[in-house]
DNA sequence: TCTCATTTTGAGACCGGTCTCATATTAAAA
DNA sequence: TTTTAATATGAGACCGGTCTCAAAATGAGA
């Protein structure tokens, strides 16, 4: 089955060198832009290269300087417009510093996280931005790092890793909306995260191997411990992996005798989920339910009522790593720098004052 | 400034040949797994692999296959659902078949597509799947199949052009709701594409480029003429290129003296703005104005109204142009395919009679 | 006109794999 | 045991560029 495709022979510089009446090494400094030409054969060979349609062979070229040219790209799940803007940062920039960008999905699995970064290795990327699905589990970046490629996380730090990393400040997003939230009076809040734990329940931060979540959590859980809410862990929820799932866990929470006055979600993708129950079950956000969401996706300011959200720059996220990196491979050796980026809360109308 | 990068020297298949005591073509038989090689040989050369931490360099094995085990992905913004999806699509179908995407936004400029075909090429992948921006102009699409290089085309198809291609029905589609439309005794129905036209106003379907757009337009003009609505043309609007020129372009429409009762957007990011401005103009949907997208975008359910739609099988498209291409990419020579998918109308509440 | 520095050019090794082809080894058949 | 076929292994060319190094050409200064 697996027939040999038509491989037309392309032409090479050896060709156009031929043509041109030169030694294959002069061809190739004109065609590679490199070394010192004589006009007279720059026009020469150059002339010969049009006629032939000389197309460079940059797999070739990479083979002997090392540099392939590509930026190697893993995430979640492209489709999550949280990634997919960032993803328009990061190649937005590769673009402009001459870089293109190989993308793969990890669908947040550990392991496919792990060949994925095989892979690019293999291909030899120059350099590599990855979201990692476990914070925990960093062996393979490590081995990435350690190879000489340079490494930097998008959106989920890690202490266990001294390599560039770009983040939001979530801890302290999360901080504010609980304050808010408690301040209004709630005391059955909820966190949603797509997050999962191998027994889909949650006990501690240290469940969470997503860095970010995992420090919205902490914030969150802080905030109600100092506020004197205890236990409030059980009110934390994991697993929201697909629409199916989220419905089928905000439906219980939401039909249980203790059922949250406001719920937290992790990002937009869950908020609209709980949208769409709170409607299905004839609940009113605010007035029976308080909703605030992580990422201003651009569909929250027009439902009825419009989303409170935490609005973090994704974009300015994935443009500032793929910025680091850049900066890396142009042989930037300063140690790793860990920057955070400020999130702001967008004060919609799906929150309230708890229901009594 | 450009250093050269550490470059750890990887150890390479003489290296584990050496260690493993055997010639450099028996280890590359069993590190690359072909050819026949002994039990006994096999071991020693895994061994010596391990030992060393051999990783391959897949560059210079596609240097002599001439077969990369990438494919290239153009298109128009991948920060816009409907092409996160596709490529959702795309790259689960490309994993799967053991090929990695790289993917380059054209930002839906015709130059920047050309760049990107020509950097594609240049990189040796083996196939490539293209949303062109302009069907008109495929002078590098062409040539990218003639250099022997299996292209597939997104979205967008092109008589022009004897390759494959995956498509919606998307004049079908809009001619289904346009007549809707029309019965519900709509009479001022207006078109708004983020196509553009070098001067902004839309004479004739032939000045839209973008083949999907340009079959929705003849479509909802063919409709147009045999109800007897004439000058239809006018109602078509271009260049809502960014949320900021649709605004513009649908608060200017909607506050004309002869304002549109229904508004056709071509695509969720249109139906947005549109949903917007009518909030900020206090218009009632579907009271003052029916609203139609494409494009099932998830929060489209959640609105109020929600929205009627039509529900482009956005996945579907990504990963049949992926399959199409892996066919093309394992020796089918059959002749080119032109898919079309079914689309539907998702009926919601932001179509109602005209008002009087 | 001749020397010396400078610029151009060419020959060929090299990157890290694959692959052909000849040789060596082993097993099976006579 | 000898012949024959099948299987394993090694030597080295090759893919299409880059790059080093030495030879050749050019130009300025004496």
């Amino acid at each position: 089955m697996d027939q040999s495709p038509p491989r037309s022979p392309s032409v090479t510089v050896a060709d156009v060198a031929r043509k041109a009446g030169v030694s294959k090494a002069t061809a190739a400094r004109v065609l590679g832009g490199y070394g010192t030409v004589s006009d007279r054969v720059r026009d020469a060979v150059t002339a010969a290269a049009r006629a032939l349609d000389y197309q460079p062979n940059e797999l070739a070229r990479s083979m002997t300087t090392g540099r392939s040219g590509t930026i190697g790209v893993v995430v979640g799940d492209i489709e999550n417009p949280f990634f997919s803007l960032a993803m328009r940062g990061i190649t937005d920039v590769a673009r402009q510093a001459g870089f293109t960008v190989v993308l793969i999905n990890s669908g947040e699995d550990a392991e496919a996280e792990k060949a994925a970064i095989r892979t690019l290795l293999a291909k030899r990327v120059d350099g590599l931005i990855v979201s990692p699905a476990k914070e925990s589990d960093v062996g393979h970046l490590r081995e990435a790092a350690r190879a000489g490629r340079p490494l930097v996380l998008l959106d989920r730090g890690s202490e266990m890793l001294d390599v560039d990393m770009v983040i939001a400040d979530d801890r302290h997003a999360a901080e504010g909306i609980t304050r808010r939230l408690i301040a209004l009076g709630h005391r059955r809040i909820a966190y949603l995260t797509a997050c999962d734990t191998p027994d889909h329940r949650f006990r501690t931060p240290s469940d969470i191997n997503t860095g970010s979540v995992r420090r919205r959590i902490q914030g969150f859980l802080g905030v109600c411990r100092e506020a004197g809410l205890d236990g409030m862990e059980d009110r934390v929820h994991v697993g929201a992996v697909t629409p199916e799932h989220t419905h089928r866990i905000v439906t219980g929470m939401l039909q249980s005798s203790q059922r949250p006055t406001a719920i937290i979600a992790s990002d937009s993708v869950i908020g609209l989920e709980v949208f769409k129950v709170c409607r299905a079950l004839g609940l009113s956000i605010p007035d029976d339910l308080s909703l605030v969401s992580f990422h201003d996706a651009d569909w929250t300011s027009v439902t009825t009522p419009p989303v409170t959200v935490v609005r973090q720059p994704v974009y300015r996220l994935g443009e500032t790593a793929a910025k680091l990196l850049v900066e890396r491979l142009n042989g930037n050796h300063a140690e790793a720098s860990r920057v955070v980026l400020q999130t702001k809360v967008i004060e919609r109308a799906s929150v309230a004052e708890a229901p009594v």
